[in-house]
DNA sequence: AGCACGCCGACT
DNA sequence: GTCGGCGTGCTC
């Protein structure tokens, strides 16, 4: 009886490949293992998906080999995935290779060498072939086809080593490269029993063994003490039978030990408390079952979060804790790390090095760390018996991938939850517009948090209007009267501000007067930034960079203007009004070195900073005790992108820089710089609205037909040539509208919208377009797209797929 | 994805 | 003619 088995492989194809196991590791075949299978002339690594009685397919070859003793992840997972997997219309093979640790695949390696009967030739070789023998000549090892093509950098070598190798000149030996990541393990001394004790041994000699006698193992280092080099020592040990010598495996860890504090008593206010009874009572049921927990800014949800994950961990089942990337500070781990003393902690997320996610990954799977916390990623972590997963700030644009697999880790999170009949908890101040929504409709238990804890009040907010503020040249300042006198308060009365900005650099454009130009970025269609640090423009889309001109490159001007404000501008206004004010930036671009972001945030916390200015990234999750004064300076760049979504972005960004503020014993204010002073979203989060934006934003939905009232898929077309692309597009744009013309869609309509360019028409000399879906059949919207997808594979057309967009660049 | 095959234009 | 570019098709 053979037995076969189906394979998934990391390459773009949605079809799965049989393969049949041979008897030799029949035995070892699991779901969840990888299995190294030949695959053309090439050896590749594999996931096994299943397994079958009978071939599917007509020449199947055998797997090589098995490569895990355990499986990676269950069939419960698999099954996750694979929805995971083709809810994004991304191949399994695919996900599989992304969701799992990195650097643990093998792969062939051909290797070319000198043939052994090499001699010189009787003629000289050509040119080519010549060079190809010397490298070869100068690595024994043998090299690869990759390193030669690099070490002859850019010609041709495939027919002068096809040459070669026909001539017998040279020989080809199929290698397997090692992975980059394995199984950690140590020495491990042990005493062997029941042996007499020779008279004849060293002092040294004497001394490790009666440490052994004592510790029965030891482990190298531990020798340390004995001998500075103690492997001759046990090497004489055991040649004289005393002590064997064997491996174990070890686990990596980051070494990082909070500084601990004492548990005090967390005093629960009544709503927390109600929050935490009725999570409690839907854990003891062991079902699915999802909530949203609405709590304001400084409500303590996160007491909430702990007090479930406890509950979870002591009935014995696994907890995932997601939150934003930028969320996952120090502060948070060693808040979690408090609070769970003696518990092992997974912390997953992109900056944690390899060996340890593999590590991490194998010990979740083995049920020994029953505690993830991390950031989008770590929500594909086994976790067997998972009893309850926490989304925090669930809102978060960050929880969705937008490369690869285009997921939403909230989504995703809540179908896992449903899978696997665990408990999800949705938390944030200020939801996403769809889960209030759902909550409305009855689909979430919705546990809400309107007060502060101690009863603090929220931060009063004034908004100023930037227009009234426009000074005679007609120019709008960056800093209005009103902060500049808040501020200078907030300074003499010892306290901390807070200024936020979405725009990193200094001015957003260049402008020439004279004939009207824009300075844009070649590659992409974006306006360039000038960064006056370094004395550059920089495009903030692809990193290109030039020294900024000082006459316009097209008509030689020479009264080039600056518009806009950046951080780094806004850094220097700041500076010309209070010379002595300690002030930091926070953006990507002074916080791209590592660790950077926590070093400015804490020296903000000792209060060696006065004023923090930064974009994005000061508005979360960060607790400043001593800040009372908040500024936004520029309220209206979210609302003025081409997104249905800018206004409820607009509120989420105001609301939670506003909750920044006031968050100590001192109350806060919070000043709001707009051009836009009665738009809804502005005046909402003024007065700490939430149910109100959602009942007025969600009107606007209903009227455009927009998300939760529908569901988009926006299909990417990208080529590097404009005129080829362009006739792809179309075509597909036909086909699309085509299919809306049947009658299967008479009962399940989709709306196309486009083909047209994208929002940035260029990136990376790519041209650009998209086609949008749009229905409220989600069935109906995948059923096109995969119609879409294989008509394309078919035409060589590359289409990347979004479902359910955030970001509409 | 990565690799082989084969068709076609440029140049000895 | 031959070399090398690149578009096309296939991998159990």
């Amino acid at each position: 009886m053979s037995m076969y088995v189906k394979i998934a492989i990391n390459i773009p194809t949605e079809s799965h490949f049989t393969y049949s196991v041979p008897q030799a590791l029949s035995g070892d075949a699991a779901v969840g293992k990888r299995a190294l299978v030949p695959f053309g002339a090439r050896k590749l690594t594999g996931y096994i998906i299943g397994f079958l009685s009978e071939p599917d397919f007509d020449d199947i070859r055998d797997i090589l080999d098995i490569l895990d003793s355990e499986p990676l992840f269950s069939s419960e997972d698999l099954a996750f995935y694979s929805w995971a997997s083709s809810y994004y219309h991304y191949p399994l093979g695919k996900t599989l290779h992304d969701i799992l640790p990195g650097g643990i695949d093998l792969k062939s390696d051909r290797l070319f060498k000198v043939a052994a009967g090499h001699k010189a030739p009787s003629n000289p070789l050509p040119e080519g072939q010549r060079k190809i023998l010397d490298l070869l000549g100068a690595a024994p090892k043998g090299l690869s086809l990759k390193r030669l093509r690099r070490l002859l950098s850019g010609s041709p070598i495939r027919r002068d080593l096809a040459a070669l190798l026909s001539a017998n000149r040279v020989i080809a030996e199929e290698g397997l490269e090692q992975p980059e990541i394995r199984k950690k393990t140590e020495k491990v001394i042990t005493l062997v029993a029941g042996r007499s004790v020779p008279a004849r041994l060293s002092a040294v000699q004497q001394r490790v063994l009666s440490y052994l006698q004592e510790k029965g193992t030891a482990c190298f280092p531990e020798l340390r003490p004995f001998a500075c080099n103690p492997s001759p020592v046990v090497h004489r040990l055991m040649e004289k039978g005393l002590v064997s010598l064997s491996e174990r495996e070890v686990y990596r860890s980051s070494e990082e030990s909070p500084e601990m504090s004492i548990l005090n008593d967390i005093h629960l206010n009544d709503d927390q408390a109600a929050a935490c009874g009725e999570l409690e009572s839907a854990l003891s049921s062991r079902r699915f079952k999802p909530f949203l927990l609405h709590g304001v800014t400084g409500s303590g949800k996160t007491e909430v979060y702990f007090h479930a994950i406890k509950q979870a961990l002591n009935s014995g089942g696994g907890a995932l804790y997601l939150v934003p990337e930028i969320g996952l500070t120090p502060q948070l781990l060693s808040r979690v790390r408090n609070r769970f003393q003696g518990e092992e902690i997974a912390v997953i997320h992109s900056d944690i090095a390899r060996g340890i996610r593999y590590d991490f990954w194998r010990r979740l799977q083995r049920g020994e760390i029953r505690l993830v916390v991390g950031a989008r990623s770590a929500l594909f972590a086994p976790l067997p018996n998972l009893r309850l997963i926490v989304i925090d700030e669930e809102h978060d644009s960050s929880y969705k991938q937008d490369v690869r697999m285009r997921y939403h880790a909230r989504d995703l999170a809540v179908l896992r939850a449903k899978l696997q009949n665990a408990v999800i908890v949705l938390g944030s101040a200020t939801p996403d517009m769809r889960t209030f929504y759902q909550a409305r409709q009855g689909k979430y238990d919705c546990l809400s948090l309107p007060r502060r804890v101690e009863n603090r009040p929220l931060p009063q907010v004034r908004i100023v209007d930037m227009k009234a503020e426009r000074e005679e040249t007609g120019r709008i300042p960056v800093l209005s009267r009103a902060l500049i006198t808040a501020l200078e308060e907030t300074l003499n009365d010892g306290s901390q501000a807070l200024f936020f900005l979405n725009r990193r650099g200094f001015h957003t454009f260049l402008f020439c007067p004279d004939c009207g130009t824009v300075l844009f970025c070649p590659n992409c269609a974006v306006s360039l930034t000038l960064h006056a640090e370094a004395n550059r423009l920089q495009c903030h889309y692809c990193d290109y960079a030039v020294k900024t001109p000082s006459l316009c490159p097209k008509c030689g001007g020479r009264d080039i203007q600056f518009y806009g404000a950046g951080t780094e501008r806004l850094e220097k206004e700041i500076l010309s009004h209070f010379p002595h004010i300690r002030t930091a930036r926070m953006d990507r671009d002074t916080t791209a070195r590592k660790g950077a972001h926590t070093r400015i945030l804490k020296s903000f916390d000792r209060g060696e900073i006065d004023l923090l200015i930064g974009t994005q990234m000061i508005t979360k999750g960060h607790d400043f005790h001593n800040v009372t004064l908040v500024g936004v300076i520029a309220a209206d760049t979210a609302l003025n992108l081409p997104d249905f979504r800018s206004a409820e972005k607009t509120f989420q960004l105001l609301t939670q820089v506003s909750g920044r503020g006031g968050r100590g014993r001192k109350e806060g204010q919070v000043i709001i710089q707009t051009i836009n002073p009665d738009h809804f979203a502005i005046q909402r989060a003024k007065n700490h609205d939430y149910t109100g934006f959602h009942e007025e934003e969600i009107l606007h939905r209903k009227s455009l037909g927009y998300p939760p009232f529908s569901r988009l898929i926006i299909l990417q077309l990208s080529s590097l040539n404009e005129e080829r692309g362009r006739r792809e597009v179309e075509e597909a744009g036909r086909m699309a509208r085509a299919f809306t013309r049947e009658e299967s869609s008479r009962t399940m309509p989709v709306e196309v919208i486009g083909p047209a360019e994208a929002p940035i028409a260029k990136i990376k000399g790519r041209y650009r377009w998209q086609i949008m879906l749009k229905s409220d059949n989600l069935q109906a919207l995948h059923f096109l797209t995969r119609r879409l997808l294989t008509s394309a594979a078919s035409r060589k057309l590359e289409i990347k797929v979004d479902v359910d967009p955030v970001n509409f660049m």
